[in-house]
This record gives structure tokens, sequence and C-alpha cells, in this order.
DNA sequence: CTGAAAGCGCTTACAG
DNA sequence: CTGAAAGCGCTTACAG
């Protein structure tokens, strides 16, 4: 019994395929990547070196041909979370627009540790990554500089970053336009015109800055003076944001805008609770998407990032090696929920 | 000015390294990978390489070193979707707990569609793989074929599959456990006894099966004759379920038994735009746990896989070499979601 | 046309 | 002790 039939410390290489088929290491190769056109090799032997490949459980060591290619091909990508509906939504279409491209998509989640975020970014340039895409990242400019070291072009999605190409949602825009979404539906069903309140986030984040500019100038727009200690950025986590509102004693109606599907989570709790409807009824809007937000009883609208949009420039950017100037903005779109019957 | 400074098409390699501390590979290789100390190399000279790699954005060519190397460490997952909460999770903890073991995760995303999951598979094998996971894949048997052929271990996980070790949720008794859940809370808020409906899922899946036999017998236990008529197991989509839901035309309560949280999104629709909850109550309960369900009316419970729990079972399983007989089976959670107010 | 041989960047057994 | 050299499994320029 030969050694690979009875342990399987030692898989199948081009040369057990070529002795079996009784040719050569550099047919097989050329066989087994296509390129055995141009080389007039017989029908024949191809078929046999495929059936061969395919009966021995053969799969090319890409090890072994990374090493000798030039190009990897291998675009790399760091997300803080699977485990949410926005940054899931951009792994998942992210692969398969990499693959579509012929590109061979390599994702790893970093859960929001900067020290992972750093040995995950070094472990993808040990890949041979050729392109690094960072989003989420609680410290992208630390990426880019190891990226730039190693000669990598990094790119920014959904992150400001001064260091690389970035890619972002225009938050201030949509931001601007759900809290006139609230303010209209706190109008209509309450008869109740604001402030407003805003909770999640936090106050050293871009995303939130831009959303919160948006968020104020919504209201003095409308003649409303946005008041300061109506702002709750103390964390993207559904605890704190949930202990935030604990605090507030507000009654009589509330409007909310609501910083990301995490702080939902909290907010939903924390009404669950603590408020009564009838005395002290709520309207809010959330900043993301969740295909459960339209369910929620209170939840006015939601401000749904466009991933596809983003992708697609983000593909663009690797087209042409990462060249570009000023950040790309792409616009996101609203989804209004109607009121409950 | 040197090539690699001009352009990147060039990394930095251990003979870079050498010939700028003036000293050899073997060295700098030793030095980078910790096992100097047994090489007398002075303290001196590895800080000053250490200093260099770090200056010159050196990275260990992983497939170089792989290549040499006896073992991977790679172990690869299959999983179907990132966008859910199911699978988002399992994959984020699955690449947390391999990477606390010293395990090298790669993970890669097929969208259930059973070409992606071959190619995925082979993709990962041509990795140098050493265990390859797969999860919610169509067809697990082949992919088990494919790594038996080439000596890879592999196991499945939440798959029943025949022809490698699998770990999977009760789901009979979780079933059962929420049928029961139904029938209580329909009778305490509705007065009302069934029989129950059942929607979402595949009747070619093991996973359904199982979860119906927990329906039936939940219900024949309290002396309630299930209705075949009322299981509508025709695709886990929302819209098949919503389809599905619409062809029905029961008037007065109703209790439904909604299997996975994809369905309920369908659901949800089919209940906001036909359902009036002063005529038609209704209650479900789901198979499956996302953060929001408890705060959607007429859910009265969730099943929740224990996602942890599997976990620990395939890496035990793991580091035993793949070696089991029996099916691993791992119970559930139920939460209960209290009326509202 | 076709296959032997060089070489990708590492690691490690081994010669000195 | 220490570094030169072999070799991992491929791909491809090149000699025949």
């Amino acid at each position: 019994m030969s050694d690979r039939e009875q342990n399987s410390s030692k898989r199948t290489t081009i040369y057990d395929l070529a002795k079996l088929a009784n040719t050569s290491p550099t047919a097989v190769s050329s066989i087994l990547n296509g390129t055995w056109k141009k080389r007039r090799i017989s029908k024949r032997l191809a078929e046999e070196v495929t059936r061969l490949a395919e009966e021995q459980g053969y799969s090319t060591n890409i090890q072994a041909s990374l090493l000798r290619r030039a190009r990897s091909n291998i675009v790399g990508m760091i997300v803080p979370k699977y485990d949410n509906r926005y940054f899931g939504d951009m792994a998942e279409r992210f692969e398969a627009m990499a693959r579509e491209r012929g590109l061979f998509p390599v994702v790893t989640c970093t859960q929001r540790n900067p020290d992972l975020e750093m040995e995950a970014a070094k472990e993808l340039l040990s890949f041979q990554a050729e392109t690094l895409i960072a989003t989420g990242a609680t410290d992208p400019d630390r990426i880019t500089a190891l990226c730039k070291a190693a000669g990598v072009t990094s790119i920014n999605l959904d992150l400001p970053g001064s260091a690389a190409p970035s890619i972002i949602s225009d938050n201030y825009a949509a931001a601007r336009a759900l809290t006139e979404m609230i303010l209209d539906r706190c109008a209509a069903d309450l008869g109740w015109t604001g402030p407003l309140h805003f909770v999640g986030g936090r106050m050293s984040d871009h995303n939130t800055l831009e959303r919160l500019r948006g968020f104020r100038d919504a209201q003095t727009a409308r003649g409303i003076t946005p008041v300061e200690q109506n702002v709750l950025a103390r964390g993207y986590s559904a605890d704190q944001s949930e202990a935030a509102l604990e605090q507030l004693r507000v009654t009589g109606p509330m409007g909310l805008f609501v910083n990301s599907t995490i702080s939902l989570e909290g907010v939903m709790r924390w009404i669950t609770t603590h408020r009564d409807e009838a005395e002290h009824p709520i309207r809010f809007g959330t900043f993301d998407w969740d295909p459960f937000g339209a369910f929620l009883p209170g939840n006015v609208g939601m401000a749904r990032q466009d991933v596809g949009g983003m992708l697609a420039h983000l593909f663009a950017l690797i087209e042409n090696g990462g060249e570009v100037t000023a950040p790309i903005l792409v616009p996101c779109s609203l989804e209004s929920i109607a009121a409950a019957r």
C-alpha cells in the first residue's frame, strides 16, 4: 500500500500525476491550468491527466503556485464584525464581486479590536494580498502605514482615513433627510415639534460627527434650536445606549435619532421597559438598515447605506491602482416606514 | 533609486534583510520566527534585524513559509451567508476560537449556491487547509467526498451529512418546546387552542424535518391533531413564506411556528399588510434568534441555537482528528418573550 | 514542439 | 555554534 493511500500526510503533486500518466510535469501543469492548447498536447492525454487528477483528489498547491507567479490577485478585507447586517452584507457582496472580477477575496473579522486589526493586516500582507480594504477599523491610518511600508495598496471603505483613498457614505445628507423625516412624523402623529434626541455612536468617530451635523442642521433649518444635552453619543453598544436613555427623564412626546442598528437594540429595550406609548409616545428614525426595522413600533424610517454602490466604487478604484485624490461620497437611500394602521 | 523604492513589485525578503544587517538569511529567518535563542545570536543583532524588518515593511511570505513547513494549521469554513445573524455569529466566533488555538481560519461564503460551494471547497483544499468545516451547505456529502479524496478531514456543522462527523442542534427537542410555548400563549392570550401553522424551510432539509417532528409531537401530546395542510415549507426565503401565507384564508385566531428568521421577514410583511390584530390575532414563535425578535408584536419566543457550544464541540473534534461515530447533538435554548403590556 | 531546469522565498537538516 | 545548501510544489523561459 502506498504512502498516500495509507496516510494523508502527503498530497498528490503534478509529479505523481506525471508518473501515472507517463508524461512530464510540465505537460501536467499546462493541462491543469488550461495553457495546454498552445502546446499541442493530445486531447487524449489531456483527458487522461484530468481524469487522474480527479481520481487522486489532486488540487493545486496554491502556495507553490503563488510563490512562482508574479501576481497573487488576492484582495484582503478587514471587517469588524460579520454578525451585523451592514458589515455582513458588505463582506458577502465583496466576496462575490471580487470573484466575478477574477480576484481572490480573503476576508477577516477583527471585532473592533485594534491589536487584532494590526495582526490581521499583517496576516493579509503575508498572504501576498495586492490590495487591502479596511472597513470599520478603529485605526485606519496605522493599517495604511503598514501597507505603505510593504508597498501594498490600501483603501478605506466607509472610513475617512487621511492617508489612503476612501469611499464613504454621505452621512451628512442622509442624516439630515432622516432628521426631517422624524420631525415630520412627530408633527403628524403626535402634534409635537421637537427638539429631538440623538443616541449612539462616538464623538471621536467621523461618521457620527457628520450625522450629528445633519441632525443639527435639519432642526435649525426648521427654526428648532438643537439641544446639546440631547446628544447621547457614548458608544455603539446596545447597553451603553440603553444606559444613557435610562438617565433621561423625558415626559411626554419624544423624537429620537438612533445612530446605528446596534444602538437600536438598546433603544428597543428601553422603550419596552420604560416607556408607555399612550402617555409618552415616541417616534424614532434609524441610521442603518435592518430587515426587522420596519416592524418595530415607533420606527418611522431608516437611512440605508448603498453597499452595492460603495463596492462598485471600490472595485473601480482597485482596477485603477488606488489612484484618487478626494474621498468618494456615496449617497444613502431613505426608507420610510408607514404608520401602523 | 533602488527597484523596491521605485515600485512595489518586489517585496523585501530575508535575503534583503540579511544583506542590510550583514548577516546570513538563516540568521534572519531564525530571528524573525523566534527560534534564534537556541542559536546564540547576539541580542544586538536580533534587535537590529527586527528594526530593519519593520523599517523595510517586511512581512513573511506565507506562501513560501507554508510550502516549506510540514503543517499549515489552516482550517477552512464554508458558510452560506454572512448577512444572517446565525451564520454571521458562527463565522465570527469560529475565527476567534480558531485563532485562540493557534489555528489559521479561512472562511468563505457561498450563498447557498452548489457550484460555488464546490469551487470554494476546492479553493480551500488548494490553500492546504488541514480541516474543512461545512455549515449550511446544500450538498455536504459532495464536499466530504472531495475532502476524502484529498486526504483532508471534513466536518459538518449543523448538517447531518452521512459521510463525515457532524455536530447538529437538537432541532427536535427545541421545536417541541417552542411549539408548546406557542400553544401556551395562544391559550393564555387568545383563549384559543390550535392546531398551529408552520411556515418556512424545505421538506428535503434534515433540520426542517426534525423541527416538524417536534412541532407535530408537541401538538399530539396535548390532544391536538396536527393538520398537514397547515405546513408551508416551500423554501427559506422571505418572499416564499409571504406568498405561502397569502394563499391562506384563515379567519380568527392563528398560531404559527416560524422556521427561521429569514422566513420571519416574510411573516412580518404578511401580518403587517394582511392581518388585523383585533379581528385576527396571531401568536408565533421563531426557530433561530434575532436581536430584534423580542420586539416584534406577536412573537412569543425564539429557539436559539447554541453557537458557542457547537463550536466547542467542533474544536474538540478537530483536536482529536475528526474521529467520531454518531452525530453530536447540541441542545438549544428557548427565549420566552413577555406579552406586551 | 516539448521537457529539463531554474527559481519563487522560505525552513531546517546537515556539513564544516 | 553557524551558514551554505537542499528542497517544498509549482510555472515558465529556454535549450534542444
